[in-house]
DNA sequence: AATGTAAGTAAGTCATTACTTACAAATAAT
DNA sequence: ATTATTTGTAAGTAATGACTTACTTACATT
């Protein structure tokens, strides 16, 4: 992508950030040079110092945008108004679209990666992780609650279970390893998931559609 | 660790195996450098080159070991003596022991993040992780089979949510989610896989214990 | 004991990378 | 219109990393 003349700052900073997605997901955090960041722009090395301070700074920029992204597939806390169950699909079913509009690798493999990247940049991964899976929890707490979910399960490893199947099936997809979309995969991993979360009732598969696939920029 | 002294060559590339794994546990794929090996080792950078063409050949012959560690956890092919259900809750239960014992980060997790490395790397890998697939799908095939397993799975989708529970327990723990063993987790987390595949009459959770602890070297 | 080879070292080369600096042009403010 | 500020470039620097080279030392074999 060639962008001629002169941006303003915030403009910059989302291309910067559209560029560093677009490296990652088509060559590897090998080359998430700054050089190459810059070519991708169109624009010489020292441009980028205008925008960042340094290359750190950057990778903040990156990990809280896909905190948000992230967060944001996740219903608002003190919202019961949606059961658990669905809240749980929904949040299902978006991550994995996300991931197949980045077409390549979500951030959420990104960030994944980058966790073996520096201590600094690991915890901070680590740490908006850790508050998904608080997020995750508390949903599954309510559906013990309201009685849609089993009352006899961890609730920790069905945290877990969560987000192995979304990570994993989000990394198999990017390795090539479906042919077909994302999306027949993903009903199918959620009616599995659902089978073994839910209380017997409501453990009716292949009944999904998938509806929540947002807008994002490119 | 510091080795004095000349070394045969098969003994040297067994520790800078070891140095490898040391390396990428403890600070990352960054640091992960011929001086960093070579110091860990106790040896001049030019010494690792007397035992390794290349980085490349280096990270060949760990991926090469990451692979029998994976595959040696799977039953033999052709192997139906024992019932595929416990074939795969001993597969589980040894890579997750396999992941407490290198304390810190299991091959599986190094080897997910070597991905996004180059993309000759990350080809490699995924090969393996294609093939591992393929061995876990056919063990599900025969569960079905025999009745242990339900009928109505999408055993592409059972395999991966295989891989996703192995591999997710196997990153939080390293990120230090964890306090206590992951043993616990195992257990739990196995309940929790065969409730979801096993046809009802043997979902019986929380009645396993943890076998297979095998040896190895540091 | 002599000798060939395997294993090791010291000191490089060369490419790359994050970051800087001195200066120029475009845009905005007065 | 003049000035200040923002955005950009060209050409660096210092550090680092993979790999090489010329030379040395330990060791096994005959």
């Amino acid at each position: 992508m060639i962008t001629a003349g002169r941006q303003r700052h915030y403009i910059r900073q989302i291309q910067i950030l559209a560029a560093v997605r677009r490296i990652v997901s088509n060559y590897g955090l090998e080359r998430l040079t700054i050089h190459d960041i810059a070519r991708e722009i169109g624009v010489t090395e020292g441009a980028i110092y205008r925008h960042f301070r340094s290359k750190r700074e950057i990778l903040d920029y990156v990990i809280e945008a896909w905190k948000e992204t992230l967060m944001g597939a996740l219903p608002d806390v003190g919202f019961d108004h949606v059961s658990p169950i669905d809240d749980l699909r929904n949040s299902f079913l978006e991550q994995l679209s996300d991931v197949e509009e980045y077409r390549g690798l979500a951030f959420a493999v990104v960030a994944e990666s980058m966790i073996m990247h520096g201590a600094g940049v690991g915890a901070q991964i680590a740490g908006v992780i850790r508050e998904y899976m608080d997020r995750i929890k508390s949903i599954l707490h309510r559906g013990v609650e309201d009685g849609s979910i089993r009352k006899d399960l961890d609730i920790e490893t069905s945290s877990i279970m969560f987000l192995g199947l979304v990570q994993t099936t989000a990394r198999l997809w990017s390795l090539g390893h479906f042919r077909d979309g994302i999306s027949k995969h993903a009903n199918s991993a959620w009616g599995l998931y659902l089978g073994a979360i839910s209380t017997k009732e409501n453990s009716s598969p292949n009944n999904l559609v998938p509806t929540m696939f947002i807008e994002r920029e490119e």
